[in-house]
DNA sequence: CGCTTTTGACCAGCGC
DNA sequence: GCGCTGGTCAAAAGCG
């Protein structure tokens, strides 16, 4: 499936003088209140449905594993789908039930290894930097060149704690310039610098001063390894994620909602139709 | 002066 | 064994 990133944020910043009375604004507090709890419970849903799904998949992967030995080997770049870790779904060829020996190897290096988690991340378009504001402070150790990217790809190591394993890897997406791909590998042995999270900072991103702020790296499931955020607007979303439960049931929202294409229809049908509606 | 980024060199794994 | 590729190292340079 072709990664699509949807824009979760809200632009509060337009027109911030105009219409609204207070009365207004309670009212619509009230009611985004409401539509929470009710995503919330959506998403609780969801979870246990995935979860149970992923416990079926495992299975059938271990099944298929004993019945359906050797096949030939390819070379570990071909027919893999660049955001895809397990090779089970979308490889190029378009042969999506297959499961190879190959990806089941990676599938069970994945649940073996220390934490690997990727996120997409939004950006600007003219933000042509690999600086992914996260929470904590990265060091750049190298950058390269891949043969299946034109975009080079930066490698860092947590300079928080000077033991700290965590290592991440940015690069853009091939498919959206505008989406860093960033895998953390490792679990951090330290606490990140603030207790609060904000995911975002497209604040000025220069080499230096790797700003320490904002989310910690996120400590995603190993059943759930892909979370997409948006960069692009700040400041609104940092409210969203106070704890890991909160955290993790929305990075299952936008895992869930990003594959759904209906879903972002009606999301930006609903926004602009609020939008339109509204008394400017 | 200390820390960070840059960047070419080096190394290891893999396929042929 | 060779070549390709991804990942890491380390010296040099920049910045506050």
């Amino acid at each position: 499936m072709e990664p699509t990133c949807l824009d979760t944020s809200l632009n509060l910043n337009a027109h911030p003088s105009s219409v609204h009375t207070d009365g207004v604004l309670v009212e619509e507090l009230r009611r985004l209140s409401c539509e929470n709890k009710r995503l919330t419970e959506m998403l609780t849903h969801l979870c246990d449905n995935y979860m149970a799904l992923q416990k079926q998949l495992t299975q059938l992967i271990n099944t298929n594993f004993e019945h359906d030995p050797v096949e030939s080997r390819k070379r570990k770049a071909e027919g893999e789908c660049c955001t895809n870790k397990f090779g089970v779904v979308n490889n190029s060829n378009g042969d999506s039930s297959s499961i190879t020996e190959d990806s089941l190897k990676r599938y069970k290096d994945f649940n073996s290894s220390p934490k690997v988690s990727k996120v997409l991340v939004k950006t600007e378009a003219s933000n042509n930097s690999l600086y992914v504001m996260d929470g904590y402070q990265w060091r750049k150790y190298g950058q390269k060149v891949t043969r299946d990217n034109p975009s080079p790809r930066a490698y860092f190591r947590c300079s928080f704690a000077p033991t700290c394993p965590v290592k991440k890897k940015v690069q853009r997406s091939l498919e959206d310039p505008t989406i860093l791909v960033t895998t953390y590998e490792g679990e951090h042995n330290h606490g990140h610098q603030r207790g609060e999270i904000s995911l975002v900072s497209n604040q000025s991103e220069g080499p230096k001063g790797s700003s320490p702020v904002s989310s910690p790296t996120p400590s995603i499931p190993s059943a759930c390894p892909t979370l997409m955020l948006d960069m692009v607007k700040s400041g609104l979303v940092e409210s969203a994620q106070k704890s890991s439960v909160q955290q993790f049931l929305v990075q299952q929202m936008a895992s869930s909602l990003t594959r759904d294409p209906n879903f972002t229809t009606a999301l930006a049908t609903a926004i602009s139709g609020k939008i339109l509606g509204a008394k400017w």
